[in-house]
RNA sequence: GCCGGAGUGGCGGAAUGGCAGACGCGCUGGAUUCAAAAUCCAGUAGCCGCAAGGCUGUGUGGGUUCAAGUCCCACCUCCGGUACCA
C-alpha cells in the first residue's frame, strides 16, 4: 500500500541532493547553459534559541520556487544561506552560564541548519557563513579599515582615500598631530562623545531596545543617559546619493518612501540673527557684507535653519535647544536660575520622553534678544526643548502664524503673532489666520514683508534667500533628518574594532590612533574567565588580559579598542561573501563580483526596510567608490514578505461575576486595561469557534446574539502561546504542504493568519496527485493503471498546455499562490480522467518540482520506471514550453448582456466576425424575446469575451 | 496627528475596466463500508420561487462608462510604521 508518505520520501530525498551536490553553484555564471545568472537571496535570520518559526520558510520558500525554477529554465543560479550570529541573547545566555556565547551560537546554528536542510530548500551549502566565523568577521574588520580610510569629497559625492585629502594651509602649518587630527576629523569612521544607556544598578551598559520606558527591561531599574566615546559611521555624508539611487531600484515604493522619509531631505536657508545689541547692528551689517558666511558662525551671531525664509519677516521670537552651546552666553542674570532650571530638567528626559505625553510646550525666556537681519526689529530668545539640539543649527526662528508648533508655544506664553502669508481667499479661517488667531501653514501672497510684498511666498522663498546671500547674512542650506550612524557597542559578543590607540611613556592615550596592519587580521575576541560585567560603563573587553589588550608595534605602546561592533555590521556586506567564501586574500574576488552582482531577488521581512537595508547601502556606496565592487546599488529587486500570524482567535468579554458583556460595550482606560462603560475592569475570555455565528458584520454568541465577539488573528508569540513550529509541521505533514500552504496562504507580501486545517488542505491536494499517478493498491511504487502511453486528446492537451502557461506566467510574476490554484484545476481534471497520458505526468510534476520538491523527485521516478542514471532527478530537468497552437479553441461561448445585465450564452465558431456574433446574439432564443419590441441603440462586442446589446 | 497598506461568501483568498467569488478550508447531501476513517460524487453569497427564473450584492455615499471589486471624488473602519526634524 504505498501512500504518499512524506516522512519516509523527504529524508531519502534531501540525502540525494545533499550527496550529489545537485545544487552546487559554480564558481562564475556559466553562459553555456544560455540562460542568465541570477542571483537569489533571503536575508539571513539570527539563530535563536527558540530555532525557526513559520515566517522563516515563507520567504525561503519563495526564493527556493525562484530558485529551482530558474535552474530548470537553464538560469545559473547563486542560493546562499548563512548566519547573522552575533547578538544580544547569547552573550546574555553567557552572562547567565557562563557558558562561551560561541559555544550556544554554533549550537543554534546546527539546529537552524537541520530545521532547514529538513525544507528542502536548495542552498549551496558549501557557501554558508556565519558572521561570528574569525575568517568572515576578518573581513568586517577589514571593511571598517576601509571606512577608516576614507573621506567624502561633497564637491565631487565621492569617497575617497584618506591620503587624497586636501589639508588646509593653516592646520599643516601646525604640524604633524595637527595634520593627523585634520584627517580623524574628516573619516566616514570618527569618534564622538554619544549618550550610552547607563545601568549603575546592574553595572552595564545597555541597547536601546534593552530600554523600556526609562527603565533596564531586565529587573526594571533606572537607566541614565551618560556620554562616552563612541565610533560614528558619516553615513549622512552618503544621504544625497542613498536618495538618488533607490530611483532605479525595482523595490516597492512604500519601502523607497520609508527610506527616503527617514533621511529626511529638506532645504532651506540658514540666516545669522545679529546679538550683539542693537546700537551695533547697522556696523555689523555692513561688516557681513564684506565677509560671507563661514562654515562656524561667528560669535555675535545666533544662527538658524529654516524651510520657510518667505516667512522671515514673521519671525517674532526665536527659540534654542537646551543643549545649544550659546545658552549661558545668551542667559541674562536675571534669568540665570530659571534657565539653568529648566535646561536640568531637560537633561534629565531622554529623547523620547521630551516627545510622548500631552506634548504641551515648555519654554523660558533667556532674557536676551537677537536682531531680524531682514527688518531690523529686535526679538526676545527662549529656551525650549522642542527645537532639538541634534538637527539644523539647534535653533530656529519662530513663526508661528505659518509654524504649528511655533503657534502653540507662542499662545502659551502670550508671544506676538504676525500673519505674513495671505492664505486663498476661499480657505476657511483666512480671517482668523490674518488675525493671528490661527495658524496657516500653505503657501500664498506674502503680506507685512516690506519690498516682497505680493509677490507668491514661493518665489519669496527663492529671492530672499539670494538676498541674504548677497548680502552675507545668510545662504542655501540642506539638512537630514538622517544622523550620523553610532557605530560602537559596549558589548562582548561583537566583532572588536581593529584600531589601536597610542600610549605615552605614562600610559595614558595620546588621542594618536593606528589601524591593526591589515595582515594581522582579523583581531579576535579575548578569553575571558567569565561573562559578568565588570560594574563601570566602559566595554566588557576591559577586562581582557593585558597580553590581548595592549600591543608594541616599532617600539610604541598601544591599547586595543575595546567597543565591539553592532549586529548591523556583519549583515552589511554578507551578500559579496557568498560570492567568494573562501577567498584568504581578498573580501570578494572582483571577477567573481562582477559575474554575480547586483543580487537580483531579495526576500525578507520588511522589519528590515530602513535599517539593515540603508546601512548595507551605504557600505557599499563606499566599497564602489573604493573600488571593491562594481555596482553602485547591492541589491535590484526587493520583495517584503508579508507577517504570519497566529490562528484566528474569538475572544469574548466578562464581567467580575461572569456575565458576558458585548465587545462593543468594551472600551480602554488611559493604561489600556480593558473596561466596560461604567468604569469596572473586564476580562477576556477566549471562545470557542462552535459557539459563535456571524450575525451582520461582526460574530456574536449562538446562545445570545446580542453578546458580540471579537475575531482576530494575533501576532504569534509565546506569551500568547500560539507559535506554530515548523518542526511539529513538518513531522504532520511534511515539509512539501508546509512549503505549499505557506505560498498558498495568500500574496507573499500580504500579511496573513495560519490556520492548521489549510495545511491539511494542501496535504490533501498532495495525495491526490500521488493517486493520480501512482497505483495505490499495489504493493510496490508503480504507476497506476490509468496511466497511458497514449498522447494527450484535443481537451486533455489544451488542459495541459494551458497549465504549463499560466504556472510559469505565475511563478514568473512570484503569484505563487494562484500558480498553486493552477495545479489543483489540473489535477481535478486528470484525476476524473479515465485514462491520464503520461506526458501530461511528466508536466505536472515538473511543474510542481520547485514547489514541492520531494514528492516530485519520487513521482518523477516512477513515471521513469525508477532509472535515475537514464533520467536524473527532476529538480535540473527542463522546465515545459507551452504550445500556443494547443489553446486555441474551435468553438468558444460568449456570455450575452443586456444593458450590461448577462442575459444569456451563445456558443459561436472562435472565429466568427462581430456581426455574425450580434445576430446569433439576437437570434438566441431568449435574448430574442428579451430585445423584442425594443430598439438596440448600440451592441459591443469584446472578442472572445462578451457581447452587450443596449436596447431602449 | 502624519505616512503606508487593506476592506470581496462562514474562513483564507481569485478576478489585463468585460460572466464577481477561481483554488482551498469549512459545511450539507449522496456513494462506498457491518461500522468508522480514508476516498469518490454533487451542492454551497443572500433573498424570493416547486421550478424556469428574478432581485440584491465586493466597507459607506456620490461620479465616469455600453460595462466598475477594478477608474475619479468624499467619507468610515481595521492593520502596520512614525512621533515636535523648523
Amino acid at each position: 500500500m504505498p501512500r504518499y508518505n512524506p516522512a519516509e520520501i523527504e529524508p531519502r530525498w534531501q540525502a540525494y541532493w545533499e550527496r550529489n551536490k545537485t545544487f552546487a553553484t559554480s564558481e562564475l555564471p556559466e553562459p553555456s547553459r544560455g540562460g542568465k545568472k541570477r542571483y537569489v537571496l533571503d536575508m539571513f535570520p539570527y539563530p535563536s534559541g527558540d530555532g525557526l518559526h513559520v515566517g522563516h520558510p515563507e520567504g525561503y520558500t519563495a526564493t527556493d520556487i525562484v530558485s529551482r525554477f530558474a535552474r530548470m529554465r537553464g538560469d545559473s543560479v547563486l542560493h546562499p544561506m548563512g548566519f547573522d550570529a552575533f547578538g544580544l541573547p547569547a552573550e546574555e545566555h553567557a552572562i547567565k552560564t557562563g557558558e562561551h556565547p560561541r559555544i550556544q551560537t554554533e549550537r543554534n546554528i546546527e539546529n537552524f541548519t537541520r530545521q532547514l536542510k529538513m525544507l528542502g530548500f536548495s542552498y549551496d551549502w558549501d557557501r554558508s557563513l556565519a558572521t561570528t566565523d574569525e575568517a568572515y568577521f576578518r573581513w568586517t574588520q577589514a571593511i571598517f579599515l576601509v571606512l577608516y580610510d576614507t573621506w567624502f569629497d561633497h564637491d565631487q559625492q565621492l569617497g575617497r582615500p584618506i591620503a587624497e585629502l586636501p589639508i588646509p594651509n593653516e592646520v599643516s602649518m601646525r604640524g604633524e598631530a595637527a595634520v593627523a587630527a585634520y584627517q580623524d576629523s574628516m573619516r566616514l569612521a570618527y569618534q564622538d562623545d554619544a549618550l550610552v544607556n547607563w545601568c549603575p544598578e546592574l553595572g552595564t551598559v545597555l541597547a536601546n531596545e534593552e530600554v523600556v520606558d526609562g527603565l533596564s527591561e531586565r529587573g526594571s531599574h533606572p537607566v541614565q543617559r551618560i556620554p562616552l566615546r563612541q565610533w560614528m559611521l558619516r553615513i549622512t555624508a552618503y544621504a544625497e546619493r542613498l536618495i538618488d539611487g533607490l530611483e532605479s531600484l525595482d523595490w516597492a515604493p512604500g519601502i523607497k518612501k520609508l527610506q527616503t522619509d527617514w533621511i529626511g531631505r529638506s532645504s532651506g536657508a540658514e540666516v545669522d540673527f545679529y546679538i550683539g545689541g542693537e546700537d551695533s547692528f547697522a556696523a555689523w551689517k555692513s561688516l557681513r557684507q564684506a565677509n560671507p558666511l563661514d562654515d562656524t558662525p561667528p560669535a555675535d551671531v545666533l544662527r538658524v535653519y529654516t524651510t520657510r525664509p518667505d516667512t522671515l519677516f514673521g519671525a517674532t521670537y526665536m527659540v534654542i535647544a537646551p543643549e545649544h552651546p550659546l545658552v549661558d552666553q545668551l542667559t541674562a542674570e536675571s534669568q540665570a536660575a530659571d534657565v539653568n532650571a529648566y535646561r536640568e530638567k531637560a537633561s534629565f528626559k531622554s529623547d523620547r520622553e521630551r516627545t510622548e505625553g500631552d506634548r504641551a510646550k515648555t519654554g523660558v525666556f533667556t532674557g536676551s534678544h537677537a536682531i531680524n537681519p531682514v527688518n531690523g526689529e529686535p526679538i526676545p530668545i527662549w529656551v525650549a526643548d522642542y527645537v532639538l539640539a541634534s538637527y539644523g543649527t539647534g535653533a530656529i526662528m519662530a513663526v508661528p502664524a505659518h509654524d504649528q508648533r511655533d503657534f502653540e508655544f507662542a499662545t502659551q506664553f502670550g508671544l506676538p503673532i504676525v500673519a505674513v502669508v495671505e492664505p486663498p481667499a476661499d480657505l476657511p479661517g483666512r480671517d482668523e489666520v490674518l488675525a493671528g488667531r490661527e495658524c496657516f501653514v500653505g503657501s500664498g501672497r506674502v503680506i507685512n514683508s516690506g519690498p516682497f510684498n505680493g509677490q507668491e511666498s514661493d518665489t519669496v522663498k527663492q529671492t530672499i534667500t539670494d538676498q541674504l546671500s548677497n548680502d552675507g547674512l545668510g545662504r542655501a542650506a540642506v539638512n537630514y533628518k538622517l544622523r550620523d550612524w553610532l557605530f560602537s557597542r559596549q558589548r562582548f559578543w561583537g566583532e572588536p574594532f581593529p584600531i589601536l590607540h597610542e600610549l605615552d611613556a605614562q600610559g595614558n592615550p595620546t588621542g594618536a590612533k593606528r589601524p591593526v596592519p591589515a595582515e594581522q587580521l582579523p583581531v579576535r575576541l579575548p578569553e575571558l574567565a567569565d561573562f559578568k560585567p565588570h560594574g563601570r560603563p566602559e566595554p566588557p573587553l576591559e577586562k581582557a588580559d593585558d597580553a590581548w589588550l595592549y600591543v608594541t608595534i616599532d617600539g610604541v605602546r598601544y591599547k586595543r579598542e575595546t567597543n565591539t561592533m553592532p549586529q548591523w555590521a556583519g549583515s552589511c556586506w554578507y551578500y559579496l561573501r557568498y560570492i567568494d567564501p573562501h577567498n584568504e586574500t581578498a573580501l570578494v574576488d572582483p571577477r567573481k563580483e562582477k559575474a554575480w552582482m547586483p543580487v537580483d531577488l531579495y526576500v525578507g521581512g520588511a522589519e528590515h526596510a530602513v535599517l539593515h537595508l540603508l546601512y548595507s547601502r551605504f557600505w557599499h556606496k563606499v566599497l564602489y567608490d573604493r573600488g571593491f565592487v562594481s555596482t553602485a546599488e547591492p541589491f535590484g529587486k526587493l520583495v517584503n514578505q508579508g507577517m504570519i500570524l497566529g490562528e484566528v482567535e474569538f475572544t469574548g468579554f466578562q464581567d467580575q461575576s461572569g456575565n458576558w458583556i458585548s465587545a462593543r460595550d468594551v472600551l480602554r482606560d488611559v493604561d489600556g486595561n480593558r473596561i466596560d462603560p461604567a468604569g469596572n475592569p473586564v476580562s477576556s475570555v477566549t471562545v470557542d469557534e462552535a459557539d459563535v455565528e456571524k450575525s451582520g458584520d461582526a460574530f456574536s454568541l449562538k446562545s445570545d446574539p446580542a453578546v458580540r465577539i471579537d475575531s482576530r488573528a494575533h501576532k504569534m508569540s509565546k506569551s500568547r502561546g500560539n507559535v506554530v513550529n515548523p518542526d511539529v509541521v513538518v513531522r504532520d505533514f511534511g515539509a512539501d504542504s508546509l512549503r505549499l500552504y505557506e505560498m498558498f496562504m495568500g500574496p507573499l507580501e500580504a500579511t496573513k493568519p495560519w490556520s492548521m486545517t489549510g495545511v491539511g488542505g494542501v496535504r490533501g491536494f498532495l495525495d491526490r496527485v500521488w493517486r493520480m499517478i501512482v497505483d495505490d493498491r499495489a504493493d510496490d511504487v508503480v504507476l497506476s493503471p490509468a496511466v497511458v502511453d497514449t498522447p494527450c486528446d484535443e481537451e486533455q492537451s489544451r488542459m495541459m498546455h494551458l497549465t504549463i502557461r499560466r504556472v510559469t506566467e505565475d511563478t514568473d510574476s512570484m503569484s505563487f499562490n494562484t500558480a498553486i490554484a493552477r495545479m489543483m484545476e489540473f489535477t481535478n481534471y486528470f484525476t476524473r480522467c479515465e485514462t491520464r497520458p503520461r506526458e501530461a505526468m511528466e508536466v505536472i510534476v515538473t511543474l510542481l518540482a520547485p514547489y514541492a520538491p520531494h514528492i516530485a523527485e519520487e513521482l518523477w521516478q516512477c513515471l521513469c520506471g525508477g532509472d535515475i542514471t537514464a533520467h536524473g532527478c527532476v529538480s535540473l530537468r527542463a522546465w515545459p514550453q507551452w504550445d500556443e497552437a494547443a489553446l486555441v479553441q474551435s468553438t468558444i461561448e460568449l456570455p450575452v448582456q443586456i444593458n450590461g445585465k448577462v442575459r444569456g450564452k451563445i456558443t459561436v465558431a472562435a472565429e466568427t466576425s462581430e456581426a455574425s456574433v450580434i445576430a446569433s446574439a439576437c437570434q438566441d432564443e431568449r435574448i430574442a424575446g428579451l430585445i423584442e419590441g425594443k430598439r438596440i441603440v448600440k451592441s459591443i462586442v469584446v472578442p472572445g469575451r462578451l457581447v452587450n446589446l443596449v436596447i431602449k
